[in-house]
DNA sequence: TCACCGGATAGTGTCGACACTTTTTCAACA
DNA sequence: TGTTGAAAAAGTGTCGACACTATCCGGTGA
């Protein structure tokens, strides 16, 4: 039986419905950060044996989101200051880069495609004015499609597939809100017209400018909570 | 049973035996790129079962040297111009920011010990003058401990596990040799004079430009073979 | 009281078997 | 001869069970 050809989705298996799973769980603390992740619990409580769990839990190491150590099993990551600060320095030159090729790479249909993502962006921000949950779903979004952009499989697989659960997990467990979504709108206006005009240099820096200052958002909110 | 201190190696699992095999086999072309990986067969080839064969296959794909697709199988990777520059972009990128931070956090020992370590190479390269595998070996060498002594532990993980078997792949079967040697060797010393002096923007700097030759390098040793 | 040790317990690593999917084979038909 | 389609073969995904390892816990000795 032939899938529908415009997605062409991979099979679904029981593995990566649990992976799924736990991913939000984790992403969202519903699994708490740190906890220790026992395979035969997890296994009832998902309704699955213990060979798709085990799958599963290889591709959460594989975004960081649990620790593994043979014999002993494995935890969730626990979130800190350090982690948080490698992390986006990682970020800062990859999506720099990413950005950097998505301006010489990215199809003009594809450009058209994120500005009018950006107009959406701007409208919806304004019916729901200071609240934070879309905005985060939006920056993510504006972030990803730039990063289809730049058609590098790797710089895609990295980002996309391996940092950026961990990225959202800071995000979400942090609590993101304040007053940086307004200017976070601004930032990427500016990156999309960089972007347009197949300035790549300038895209890579306002790139890596826009993920510094959301690192230091976050690096405030993170000392808040610490008093 | 307390392992020896010094070292705390983790256990060696079968799924590990069978992972440590693969990878060098793929890497050095014994096992030829773009040819399928069969479960059953592999299994018997290595001598287990298809449980922990399939947790080492989970981890060659993390390590991009196989490609999965579910209900499919596995394949080993096919080298390509487009992937290998896809791959020294993100090289660029990642050991320039690894440069930077040894700079300003690698431990004053861990310096003289790298420095120790390009001695070596000196008086090891020309007795084997023209011979290209132990340089391959000394330029990785160089080039993971400056990664290690980044400190970044995602940094390390994706440099170190997730790309340097790609990396060593496209290396090993394009035949790395010709007359990059010395330079490579003199671009090494300034390298490590920028970290002694901690000056990380010149580190950067340096090994951008040490990873831009040799990605050069390799292309044209790819053009060559092309004709 | 505390450190050490041995058994009990839970947990991970591995195995062989089965269900379902994909690919191949081959025969019927145009 | 080339194409289609169904059966057969091969292969992947999943399951339950067992072996071995790590952890916990109570007892012993100093």
């Amino acid at each position: 039986m032939t899938e529908h050809p415009s997605l062409l989705r991979q099979a679904i298996t029981a593995s990566d419905r649990v992976l799924y799973e736990i991913q939000r769980a984790i992403v969202e603390g519903t699994i708490a950060a740190g906890s220790k992740i026992s395979e035969p619990e997890f296994a009832r409580r998902f309704d699955v044996s213990r060979a798709p769990l085990r799958e599963a839990l290889a591709r959460l190491e594989r975004c960081h989101l649990i620790e593994r150590t043979p014999n002993a099993g494995a935890r969730v990551v626990t979130l800190t200051p350090e982690g948080l600060i490698s992390l986006y320095q990682i970020r800062e030159e990859l999506e720099g880069l990413a950005c950097r090729l998505a301006a010489e790479q990215m199809p003009a249909q594809e450009i058209e495609e994120l500005a009018a993502l950006l107009d959406q962006h701007l409208s919806t921000q304004r019916v729901r004015e200071g609240e934070s949950y879309y905005q985060e779903a939006g920056d993510l979004d504006f972030h990803y499609r730039v990063i289809l952009g730049s058609k590098n499989p790797y710089l895609i697989n990295m980002l996309c597939d391996e940092l950026y659960y961990l990225v959202r997990m800071y995000r979400v467990q942090m609590g993101m809100n304040g007053p940086r979504v307004s200017r976070a709108f601004d930032e990427h206006k500016a990156i999309l017209n960089a972007i347009a005009n197949r300035d790549g240099e300038l895209a890579d820096l306002l790139m890596r400018r826009h993920i510094s200052a959301s690192r230091r958002n976050i690096e405030q909110q993170l000392q808040a909570q610490r008093t």
